[in-house]
DNA sequence: AGTTAATATAAGGGTATCCTAACTATTGGA
DNA sequence: TCCAATAGTTAGGATACCCTTATATTAACT
């Protein structure tokens, strides 16, 4: 019945970036996702088209994008594809953060389910990606985590990192090289004028982050009175 | 000054193709080609000239075509990839030859040096994949094997299967269920008429073997002088 | 209600790979 | 020497993705 679609690298990207982007459900604008992908909005809207012919997306104009429930299980499949083989890449062949990103992003598209599911076992089942990220299960559909992206928070407040947003590769490194890991424990200490950068205690050590890059570090918020 | 051109995926196949059809630096059909790429000839021809405007091979007219230096270079590199990752899915993930080759003719696009490198050092720096084909080194060129197909064996002849000459992968399994492995001890019982199946002793069990696929097994000759 | 900024589309291209059908050139015998 | 089989080229298309430069639409704010 449904006819089997080999999908093309392109495709997968868009549909990848669209799940990453979405949160909670909401309406992604396609000039986000050309933006993300170094693409004309002209050919962004192209291939959304053509996504939504499929019944991968439905499309809102001037509103924006969301996955049908068929597109978020494909885009679903990449990230798990993604995030397992930045396991491998990390774990077993010791590659650095930056480069185990852009390797997985290539890796992610060439991995049938044969494969994949055979490199799940041979790496025990993970459950999340060395950023932190939830790697999606062979069935089924991931369920959200409660996280707080460290730029909510305010002067005093603590909390752990849990994973760092999936971005370009570049932040990676950035954070790698500021303690900033899953795991690692925050207390924010100070937040500049203007919404400004933050002074931080990142792990016992004293860190700067800017606003956006807060934004794309999601915590789970720890009670003062539970300290330890 | 040398330009890095990102090579295509269907560039690196016809690479491939060709270095793996060639034998002793032999002139190769453009038609073999576009038969082992289920691929027109008009295609075939067009690529062909292509590759060879890049520098990666000569081509002579009604003769066939033959890799320049640069061309085996990045054929090797190919090879290299694709063996070291049959290596991989063989004996980290367990995965059956048949598939082993699928995935490796995809993952072989897709690796650049310092995740192949990665890899080797990963799998212990193997000499051989799978198959018993020699995997290129990092640097420097592939040395040639003296090997005897088994179809020019005669009768009460014997061997040791040195390599499977990588085919379509469907000739894999099919090896495999006769005991026809890298190491596997073979003689030659019978020969029928019109060079036709070979019944032979392989491993000890008897098979019989057509004249085709008996091209495909390459053989380490050993003298019966010599036998344990 | 009217204007502007964000979005979407239309029009015209470009490249890389593939195809079929028809035609030409070469080779290797007979 | 001449011809048939083999190899190569020309012509005309198709598809998937990409681009730039207009030109509509719509949303949203004044
Ligand atoms: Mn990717
Ligand atoms: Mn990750
Ligand atoms: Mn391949
Ligand atoms: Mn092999």
């Amino acid at each position: 019945m449904t006819e089997l679609h080999k999908f093309a690298e392109s495709e997968e990207m868009y549909l990848k970036t669209i799940a990453e982007i979405s949160r909670h459900g909401n309406l992604v604008p396609v000039t986000n996702i050309a933006e993300r992908l170094s693409i004309s909005t002209v050919s962004a809207s192209e291939m959304v088209h053509r996504l939504q012919d499929r019944g991968l997306l439905e499309h809102t104009p001037y509103k924006g994008v969301r996955l049908t429930t068929e597109g978020r299980k494909r885009a679903e499949g990449i990230l798990r594809r993604h995030r397992l083989w930045e396991c491998f890449l990390t774990e077993h062949l010791g590659l650095p953060w930056k480069q185990v990103h852009d390797f997985a992003c290539q890796l992610e598209h060439v991995s049938e389910d044969a494969l994949t599911d055979a490199l799940d076992k041979h790496l025990g089942f993970p459950s999340f990606c060395p950023h932190g990220n939830p790697i999606p299960p062979a069935q089924g559909v991931l369920e959200g985590r409660e996280t707080t992206p460290l730029s909510d928070l305010d002067v005093g407040q603590e909390g752990v990192v849990l994973c760092i947003r999936e971005e370009d590769g570049e932040i990676l490194d950035y954070l790698d090289a500021r303690a900033v890991r899953p795991g690692s424990r925050v207390r924010i200490e100070e937040i500049a004028p203007y919404d400004g950068p933050r002074s931080v205690l990142m792990d016992g050590e004293k860190q700067v982050l800017g606003r956006e890059v807060a934004e794309h570090i999601l915590i789970e918020l720890v009670h003062d009175n539970e300290t330890e």
